[in-house]
Formats: C-alpha cells, sequence, structure tokens
DNA sequence: GTGAAAGCGCTAACAT
DNA sequence: ATGTTAGCGCTTTCAC
C-alpha cells in the first residue's frame, strides 16, 4: 500500500480509504490510486486488514459432510447469503462425532471468524465453551434446540417421524420396517417413527442400522437384510432415512420382483433431485435446504450487525411429498 | 499470549515457543503454560500468526460446484491430504465461467494462501497473471495441459471421448448420439467421441447440450429430445457426460419400453457412487478421484516445502467400466 | 480531503 | 532455555 502511495503521490492511509471507503477520497485521487493498483496488479493483505479491524470478514461453516448433497447444499445457500455481504466462508468437514467437530472449532475459531455455523445441536461442552468465549455470533442448522448456543434455524426431526407414522396408518399398513444410515438425527426420526407407529398400532417396528454413509448399495443390502431376517415378508411401508436408500430399496424391491407401492411402500427423506424422476417416484419427507441456508444467512448477518438476538429459533418446518412409491 | 505468560511466570515469547516449537521449551515451564492455557481457554490470532510469519497455512481451493459429487469428492480427499500436515482449505465455488473464477481468485489470494488448488486449465489472462505474481504453487486439476501455470494433475478428456467412440464402434453400433451438460470439459469429451465415431463409421453423431447441470430429470429430457427429434429411432449408443444423465437416460428408455442394452446402450461418465448398484448397472468412464485430490495435495507440499517442480504435469488416466448399460 | 502515529497479536533474529 | 527488539501490512484515531 505504501508502495501504491508513492506512485500515486499519496500516502498509506489514503491508499486503505480508497480501498475501503472510495467515498472519503477525492475522485481524482482515487483515479490516480486505481491506476497504480491496475499497473502494479496489487492485492490487499486481507491478514493484515482483519488484525488490524478486529474483523476478518470469514465465517467458518462446519458440515458432516461435504459429499452429502443435503448438507453441501444448504452450505451452498448459506455462502451465497454471506458472500453477497462480502464475507468469505471457511467450510471444512466434522465427521459425525461431536469430538471431531471439537477439534475443527478450535482450529476454526484461531482464524478468527466473525461469525460461526454448525450443523446439529450437539457438540461438546468443551466446543459449547470456546464458542461462547469467542464471543462471536453463532448459528446452529439443521436441527432445533430449547437451548441453542446463540440462534439455530432447523425442523424438528421427531416431527418428522411422527409424521411418516401418521401418513403409514392413515394408509392403512399394519407392518413397518426402518433402514437407516445410524446418524444421530436420523435415528430420532427412526425412534420418533417407530414410537407413534407402535402406539398406533400395537406393532412393532423393524430396525435396519446400516452404520455406514447412505448409498443407493447401502440401501439394496438394507432391504436385503430385512426380507432374508423375515421382516415385512407380508408387505408393508419402510421408512429410509434418505431419498438415497430409499432409491436403493425400490431398486433391490424391482430385483426381486415385489411391486411397488402394492407389495411395498416406500418413503424416503430429503427430497433430493432424483427423487421426482426415478420411477416410481419417491414419497419423501421435504426440507428446503436452500431456506435453511438462507434464513441462517440472514440471521447471521443481522447479528453480526448488531441487532440483538430477536428469535433465537427458526423452525422451517417439512412437508410430506406424496409420490408414487407410497 | 502476554497474559498467559505473566500467569505461567514467562515472557510472551516463550508462551509461542510453547505453542509451536514445544521442544525448545522446559518440560516445567511447557507444564505452567499449558496450565494458564487451559485455565484461560486461550486461543492463538492465526491471523497475526500469519502475518508475522509470512505462513498462513491455509490453502485456497477453487471448484465450479460443491454440490457435485465429482469436484466434492476430489475436493475431500485433497483436504484430507494438505490437513494431515496442518493445512486448511479455504474452499469456494467459481461457477463454470472463467471470469467468474477470476474474481474468486483476487477473493482468495487477497488471505495469503500458502498454495492455490483450481479446477480446470481454462483461466482468464488476468488470472494466470495474478496466480503467478503471487508466488506461491499452484495446481491444476482435473485435466492436463501442455503449458500448467505451475503444476496440473488430471487426465486427457479427449482420450475418454475417444475410448467410448471405440468401444462403441468394436461392439458394433451404427449409430450414437451424446447428451451432455455442456461444461467445457464435457464437450471437449464429446467432440473427440464424435470425432472419432465419424471417421471410424462415417456416421455423423447426434448431440444434445442440455445447457443445465446434470441432473436424473435431464437425462430423461435429454432422451426425450433425442427421439423426439428423430435420432436413434433405430437403436445404438448414447455416451453421457455423467453417470447422472446416463442414468435418467436409462430411466426413460424402461419407461418407453425400450430395453437396454438391446434396443439402447448406454455409456456414462464419472463411476459414481451409485453406477455399478442401479439395474442395470452404467458402463461408464472411471476417474480416480480420491487419487486425484491426493496426488495434487502431495505435489503442493512438495513444492511448499521448496523442492523445485519435478514432474510438472501428472496424468491419472482412466478406465472404461463395462456394465449392463452397454 | 489527507496525513502522522500507534497498535492489532504474533514470529524471527539475535542476544544472553 | 529464555528474553529483547523489530517488524508483518494494514486500520484507527486524531490532527490538520
Amino acid at each position: 500500500m505504501a508502495a501504491i502511495g508513492r506512485l500515486a503521490g499519496v500516502s498509506q492511509v489514503t491508499v486503505s480509504r480508497a480501498l475501503s471507503n472510495p467515498s472519503k477520497v477525492s475522485p481524482e485521487t482515487l483515479a490516480r490510486i486505481r491506476e497504480a493498483i491496475d499497473l502494479t496488479g496489487f492485492v490487499p493483505n486481507a491478514l493484515a486488514g482483519a488484525l488490524a479491524s478486529r474483523r476478518s470478514m470469514l465465517i467458518s461453516a462446519l458440515v458432516p459432510s461435504i459429499t452429502n448433497i443435503i448438507y453441501s447444499s444448504m452450505a451452498r445457500a448459506f455462502s451465497e447469503g454471506m458472500r453477497a455481504r462480502g464475507y468469505q466462508i471457511l467450510l471444512s468437514e466434522t465427521g459425525e462425532t461431536p469430538e471431531d467437530e471439537e477439534r475443527m472449532i478450535a482450529l476454526h475459531l484461531s482464524r478468527q471468524p466473525d461469525a460461526v455455523m454448525l450443523t446439529g445441536i450437539h457438540h461438546t461442552a468443551r466446543a459449547r465453551k470456546a464458542l461462547l468465549g469467542a464471543g462471536i455470533p453463532v448459528v446452529e442448522l439443521w436441527d432445533i434446540s430449547q437451548t441453542p448456543i446463540d440462534i439455530c434455524v432447523g425442523f424438528s426431526h421427531g416431527a418428522t417421524g411422527r409424521a411418516v407414522a401418521d401418513f403409514a396408518c392413515d394408509a392403512g399398513h399394519g407392518t413397518a420396517a426402518v433402514i437407516h444410515a445410524g446418524d444421530e438425527r436420523a435415528v430420532r426420526r427412526m425412534e420418533a417413527f417407530s414410537q407413534r407407529f407402535t402406539q398406533r398400532t400395537g406393532r412393532a417396528v423393524t430396525d435396519i442400522n446400516l452404520r455406514t454413509p447412505a448409498s443407493l448399495g447401502q440401501g439394496r443390502r438394507g432391504l436385503s437384510l430385512l426380507l432374508e431376517g423375515g421382516g415385512l415378508a407380508g408387505g408393508g411401508l419402510i421408512f429410509c432415512s434418505s431419498d438415497l436408500l430409499a432409491h436403493g430399496v425400490i431398486t433391490e424391491a424391482q430385483v426381486r420382483g415385489l411391486r411397488i407401492p402394492d407389495d411395498l411402500a416406500v418413503v424416503g427423506f430429503g427430497d433430493q433431485e432424483f427423487a421426482a424422476d426415478v420411477v416410481p417416484g419417491i414419497t419423501t419427507v421435504r426440507v428446503d435446504r436452500d431456506a435453511l441456508g438462507r434464513q441462517a444467512a440472514q440471521a447471521l448477518l443481522a447479528r453480526i450487525e448488531g441487532q440483538p438476538a430477536e428469535r433465537p429459533v427458526f423452525d422451517v418446518g417439512f412437508r410430506l411429498l406424496r409420490r408414487g412409491s407410497a
């Protein structure tokens, strides 16, 4: 900046002002500075700027997995919302355990982010303490909690499970099973489903926990395990923790000559892009992931700009979309 | 750090050393410093550290889209490789145009990354200049070039297209079409396919450019457009720019009562996780995305640590996997 | 509208 | 093994 100033015949501070607050610099000076910058290809050092101003314009974002479209699409919507106001996102994966997350949080905090976005509401005590100690806005996504660290934006996983159970009962299914990837939020959806289904029908729900990231192949394996274990021999409904698993279940069912939804009804979760286009279309729980990300960005921006936390909990809800599979 | 030093009865520099080079501090002092850190929840300021040391331990990574598993899985492998050596990744989306990428590059460079990872080999002249001016290692992924900015790790898109064309011809297909999303690298694969196919059979290849991100629904639309345009009425082979499109084509074909691969052969690209598990399995071009990311991380680490660029171009190759769809 | 001075929290180089 | 000094490249505050 000092070098640019010399070229333009002004001091270093004026260059700084020209970049961050052009209206405070005279048009002629501004033009000379711009010219010098173009000439030299000068790139300001945001690290130094952040250190001096105590604002990094960096937001840290933690998701369980960036290869899972569920999280990456949410992260994209969030990023766009923040980028529109000049913030950059430091995105990392945490895996599924709170301990891994705790380590990533410490790493991220050392970069002095202006805010933090987390996935889920289960964090270690140390992580909570570190976050609180940082004194910056925190938004927890993809779930709701009565005791958020700061703000949370999400929906009730239990409510989705109960809604699917009611749908199953209302459709007259007397038997049901769940097939899921085993992650904490999926388990909560499945437990709520099972509890409600049993309560209404008196029948237990077979639980297949794949303990592995969801994939089409795992869905096929899930149905095989279920049928070979003797579950759902006479038909019924299967609630899967993701559309990918549901698609696998449907595929395996078709291979085995079972008719969907007559012999077997399948419900997915997430309303992924393919869910409407496969045959039959997948009946699923739709969560507006873009709204989730946008809402989180908006809430965070408000807090960063000093507004007191109006509403700390945003419930974006969900919708059960009925298609051909159930 | 000064406060920690006061608590532990040492100077600020000693605290700095305890954190970055514990072996240079006596065990007793170290213990007192650790205690003070635990007590206060002190988090070092990586911004200040980076400014002083001129090493940010930050790597900037630019991919066209984080919601595309093709790129996100590559980014994950790359991140893991870099994280193992203490680097953090600043990941952003660039969209598909070099101009958008140029803007993101400028933003990233201002954060003083220690290296840059880019997707593809097509960048604006200004972007190249800025990158060169930054004087840091740069790796270009997902393609190979005779004139990389610094290092590149990828494979030849033209070669994949020719390999699929040879496969089609050898299998005796006299007609062929391509369905693709329209991005620059897909277009190169498709053009190489068409050129080789025409050269060997004398028959032109119908080209369906969807000009939109790939999805299952777009694949279905692609086949509809093709058939309604009168293409491939008598059967033949379709080369799709991604497995997702191929899956859509297969779905639409099944809905229309066409038998795969007898009435219509379909080849995808990418070997996504579902490709082996759908029915029929998708014949596709496999690119080892994990190897791509790992290789890139390894090459970059070597360069950061001062080794001269040994080999500037790494070709990771590809494999044609024959499954049921062709 | 512009500049001088001070300092953000750390590391590097050189002492001791 | 520990401390002192001098910055890193900016923004902030206060003058003019």
